[in-house]
DNA sequence: GTTCATAGTTAGGTAGCCTAACAGTTAGGG
DNA sequence: CCCTAACTGTTAGGCTACCTAACTATGAAC
């Protein structure tokens, strides 16, 4: 659209490749999760309590998603016995969730399996990829960073 | 685990990383695809359909799903009007899935608002931060045909 | 010409997301 | 004060996309 762009169709041509990269390695995702003892959702849902108690409408913000569907999933992980919901201290209408230290062991299993797999696909790759990968690494968080407004 | 390794440490976290940014890239995708008249489940069928027909297995296979999950995609996309499902003319089991023109259409059209959006994004980045993302796609690339089997 | 394998569909179930409607709590203005 | 508006979270109901199991129909092998 722009013509003073050095090279317009170049960035159409990453911007292809990138986001067709992307779709397929949603898929690689969804394999990692797959044999797992704990969902995508779920295991994205305790990391985030590694700190202190978090509030549902901010584990929501964080996750991308409504707070119906943190709540769906808080509920599911404290029937597990992995969070507990404390009420918030300052403010009545609110809930603190909290992992609850088989949480904790759960988020550490969940993490230590998935990047073993994930390290014995990248064992197969040269040096020179690896650092190419490496390298564009920040740049995919940038561009994830995109998505929080 | 492997001590024969040169740095292990650096592949656990390149490993750890690598996983985390695709994770958050779901989200990425997701919003790619949320504001589409295509789901990203049927531009994804569409596209493998662009050369001749292609049977529902191998539609499966590719996208990584069940049969069942295809042929629910392909039923959705034939009274869209968007695929139309040929006998095959050599065994008549099979089934050779089509594009018609409106879904021609709409896999340009989609692809084209897509690449838009993306297009957008990597706007913002520096040259460098473009040519490290150029250079790294290759390898996303070979790390997601490992999934292939 | 049974028997076994293969291609696809149908049926039924699950996860994870959504919006709309609700209940309870807080905060501000008259 | 209290009444209204804003906010936090849950509940209810619906959708999409996946799954497995069971089925139909055709093809292949012997």
């Amino acid at each position: 659209m722009n013509t003073l762009e050095p090279a317009p169709a170049a960035l159409q041509t990453l911007a292809q490749d990138f986001r067709e990269a992307l779709r397929h390695s949603v898929y690689l995702v969804r394999r990692l999760d797959a044999e797992g003892e704990l969902s995508a959702a779920q295991l994205s849902t305790l990391k985030m309590l590694l700190g202190d108690g978090v509030r549902v409408g901010e584990i929501a913000r964080n996750l991308g998603v409504r707070v119906p569907s943190a709540t769906e999933q808080i509920i599911k992980l404290e029937k597990a016995g992995l969070v507990r919901r404390d009420p918030d201290p300052d403010d009545s209408r609110a809930v603190r969730v909290v992992l609850t230290a088989e949480g904790r062991a759960a988020v550490d299993s969940a993490n230590e399996r998935r990047n073993a797999v994930m390290a014995g696909i990248l064992e197969t790759l040269t040096d020179d990829d690896r650092r190419a990968l490496a390298a564009a690494l920040p740049v995919i968080e940038k561009i994830n960073g995109t998505l929080h407004n």
